[in-house]
DNA sequence: AGCTTCTACGTCAACGTTGACGTAGGACGA
DNA sequence: TCGTCCTACGTCAACGTTGACGTAGAAGCT
């Protein structure tokens, strides 16, 4: 029925005798080198669409050893924040004509590891990664490797990597600044148990923020990073500083358990007390009150981390991290 | 400093010098063929240790024409459902040797397509797919073309598909069931506008397991499944019935959406109203009161998703959909 | 005219692996 | 003793593409 057609793909060769031109031709226009008339490209791509040519990918990439994707490392997908970053990159990727390998590591450094090797064999253009661990000095030998490496929210100095992070020390500046202007005099702030204050942006912008305005030793109460952790976290902060009036919360799961825990006890936000969260996930207009917070914008993130990745495939360096803005979004809660 | 290691990465034939056989040997005890003796397999895989050998998945991808990649094709991120799908699929994969590729259709049968297309390229063992609309006819030519397919909670009538449902009829009639066994009398339903009914289990099930109780018509209001669409869905609900004293929604989301009408009209739930939602996220437990609903195991899904990949694989052929339970989980609501 | 340069190709080998097939040597049966 | 079968290898080509290099002919300069 198709004469030209086997069941086979059509390869370079197939296109090159359709036209009658050399193998060799055909691909310097499918990859647009160059070297080659307007005349011939147009024959050439009009074989081309005629057939379905499509590239072999194992072909190419036995010679190349590059595959044309981007390798995309998450810490979970449990959390809404990291499955709209990789939305983000999926779209930016595709743009680029890039395809997404996407590996969730867990929070366990040796599984990152593991993934990374595995999707490495794939030779990747370069890798986004949200390291497992609070330091990412697990991921040197990749960077020694060679590889083209984005590390997003995590210090690492290698002069192969790209750093990206949310400025986070703004969102607690951020947070404590719209606090104090809504009258606030105690602010507390819920953080992670799992970092301490050196690897712990929000809270240093929120005590550095608290002493510009005067407040000198702010309270700080340390929880797990659940919805749970916010409830214990905020009866913790209560009984410490019984007259608290603000609460900053590390993220916005923490601060609906502190919600909760003030609802239970039926303390008014936020006329007792104002709450503001960290990420602003979709949740927040959906619980009451719906709950003010600092918006880290993933969508950006996810397209400065392919950006950044196709600038460290053309070789180019960073020194300096990119910092992404971070911009406070007011709802009932404060 | 290693002086049979240069920068280049092992291949077979260093791996074969180093042990004094023929790369061919190398690579059937790589790949188990069998055929060596057990002294072979040992010095071989001892040497492969050594020189860190990774078989090159471009030689291999070239001749085999397969990639041990799973593509996973979710609709989007942004409902808690699918990355939790993902998460599944991505450890069934990596537990048979597999890397998974994603991408996600956003409801849009033409990308879901374009996206196919670019996955196929990596020749994956099998695709998974969440169709991005109510038919999946689009996904015709994938399969004619012969590739390996799991088609998740979507009809289509194709020999070389296995579909995969999770039990959406025995969701509505479950909700049904509890409503009824709590001494509700007047239940209503708020399901998607962008299905009808013959494509709406759920609905099915709701309307069958309602006459079944004796109640012949069964409200059943149509809205986008968002939680805004739950509030004004809860409204019309409300307007049409005035008495209802039971809800069952399509999602979570829209459930909470309902919840949130009814608090603001003053409703308590469950003694006026009991609600029950569908799917289960996490957020169930942060609502207030915390949100009964009809559990859908993404984790079983992702799990027997890759089986079934599996099987088709090794040639098997369904003609029957296989069905994941669902399971009723009671909290305040309802 | 003679020289150089440039454009638009073509030729050839190599990438690392596996499928198809060949074979030496031992075991085994008649 | 001969033929057969089996085990444990080895040999060779092919997969489809791109890098390196070669070249005919036209164009441009002196």
């Amino acid at each position: 029925m198709n004469p030209p057609e086997s069941n086979r793909a059509a390869t370079l060769r197939d296109v090159a005798a359709l036209v009658g031109v050399s193998p060799r031709t055909v691909s310097r226009v499918v990859n647009d080198e160059g070297g080659f008339s307007d005349e011939t490209r147009d024959k050439v791509l009009e074989a081309v669409e005629q057939l379905g040519y499509r590239p072999n990918v194992f072909a190419r990439g036995l010679i190349t050893r590059r595959s044309r994707t981007v390798a995309f490392v998450a810490t979970t997908l449990d959390d809404p924040f990291f499955p709209e970053v990789a939305q983000a990159v999926q779209r930016a990727a595709r743009a680029a004509g890039l395809t997404m390998l996407l590996a969730v590591n867990e929070h366990d450094p040796e599984l990152e590891v593991e993934l990374l090797e595995q999707m490495e064999m794939y030779a990747p253009e370069g890798v986004i990664v949200f390291p497992a661990a609070g330091d990412a000095e697990h991921l040197r030998p990749l960077l020694d490797r060679g590889v083209a490496t984005v590390v997003v929210d995590t210090p690492l100095d290698h002069d192969r990597a790209a750093l990206l992070v949310s400025d986070l020390v703004g969102a607690g500046r951020i947070a404590v600044e719209h606090l104090i202007g809504r009258g606030c005099r105690r602010p507390a702030m819920l953080t992670n148990d799992q970092l301490d204050v050196s690897s712990d942006p929000r809270q240093q912008g929120f005590v550095a923020a608290c002493r510009h305005a005067g407040i000198d030793e702010p309270t700080v109460v340390k929880a797990p990073a659940t919805t749970h952790g916010g409830r214990q976290g905020m009866a913790l902060a209560l009984e410490v500083v019984p007259d608290l009036d603000a609460i900053f919360a590390y993220n916005d799961v923490m601060a609906i358990g502190a919600m909760q825990a003030l609802t239970a006890r039926g303390i008014r936000m936020p006329d007792d007390v104002a709450v503001i969260g960290c990420d602003d996930i979709a949740l927040n207009t959906m619980v009451t009150p719906t709950l003010s917070s600092v918006r880290i914008d993933r969508k950006q993130i996810g397209q400065e981390a392919v950006r950044l990745l196709g600038a460290l495939v053309d070789g180019r360096r960073f020194d300096e991290p990119t910092v992404v803005p971070v911009e406070l979004v007011s709802r009932q809660s404060g």
